[in-house]
DNA sequence: GTCTATAATTCGATAGAC
DNA sequence: GTCTATCGAATTATAGAC
């Protein structure tokens, strides 16, 4: 069969997504992904130069968050947690990140270039004192990723059949509180409040 | 140099919790574990058979928690961030099963049935509903894990940087609810209470 | 107990015909 | 634009000598 340029490297790139997100960089095969694509392997080497390459093409998204000056101030939490869910079922890219990012260097860079470009602003927005963005941003993204491993990729059976709103409304209290909380006491260690 | 049965057992062992910890399942490679165990690769596969068998004893670990009941109630969640902390940096275990566990499905089974059998009792035991214990325990984990990833192996600037103290000032209280607070009315959707 | 030699795969990447 | 053929490197695993 053939195809235009675009179409065949388009058809590579979506394949390589859904390989590079459910199994990693390291076993998501460039022979698999050729194969899923319905194309000869040396068509993804001729299109994307090499694995590293079609991996940073892949991997390449927005988080599209939503504007927090249209939210109410006490619901930003449950709006950031709302639409986390949404987003990491909507397409793969969180999961091609997570999956590769624990054990490649340039999957990890890049999941923390893209949290501070994307999630630091809004978290800035949000926080009391916006020198604080990536504290706070930091704090969030912690419960949010490890949400997300725990319920997309090691399957913990409890969270696997949890409803969204049952999620959001044991997640969205923190993450109001990391995003818009009043700041921990660090003197005396050990010592916290809960407001 | 010719050493006793248990010494080379016992140095490839260490040699293999070193390498799956830094390098996940599939980059750990056998010739490398017995580079760093100064001995030959096949030692390694007479001792252990091959490379699922080698990491399955890698990958055996307690987590040690602490006995609640000598915990006073409102500082529950502190103590298990405390000991989670000190925990992940004292050996890697946590570590090899969360750089396996993301690709390897018997690394991720591993996964689940460390925390069933030893973080579901302690959470069974914090909840004012022993029933509670899967879910509670399960949302522990997301917050955990999370911190860990992102701390550990992601090395997001901030959290990097950050001391055991704020860490615990942050996520104690987190901790604290997940286990012990009130649950959140899931009807209708959307809806949480923040005690 | 230790090591050499090698089998059997698998993978990324290249060269070149059509 | 597509594919065949193949190279070179790396890996797990086995057989067997010392």
């Amino acid at each position: 069969m053939r195809r235009s340029s675009t179409e065949t490297k388009a058809a590579i790139l979506d394949a390589a997504k859904l390989r590079f997100a459910a199994d990693g960089y390291d076993r998501a095969t460039i022979r698999a992904i050729a194969a899923d694509a319905s194309i000869d392997p040396a068509m993804v080497m001729r299109y994307f130069g090499n694995k590293a390459s079609l991996f940073a093409a892949a991997a390449e998204f927005d988080l599209e968050l939503p504007d927090l000056a249209e939210v109410s101030s006490d619901q930003i939490g449950a709006a950031i947690v709302t639409h986390f869910l949404e987003r990491w079922e909507r397409d793969d890219s969180l999961l091609i990140l997570l999956r590769s990012g624990v054990t490649d260097d340039a999957a990890a860079e890049r999941m923390r270039s893209i949290f501070t470009a994307q999630l630091v602003p809004v978290a800035a927005m949000a926080s009391p004192e916006p020198t604080q963005g990536m504290t706070r941003a930091a704090l969030a993204a912690t419960q949010i990723l490890g949400m997300a491993l725990c319920r997309f990729v090691l399957a913990f059976p409890p969270l696997a059949s949890m409803s969204r709103a049952q999620i959001v409304a044991w997640l969205g209290p923190t993450i109001q509180h990391y995003l818009t909380g009043g700041e921990p006491i660090t003197s005396p260690p050990g010592q916290a409040d809960d407001p």
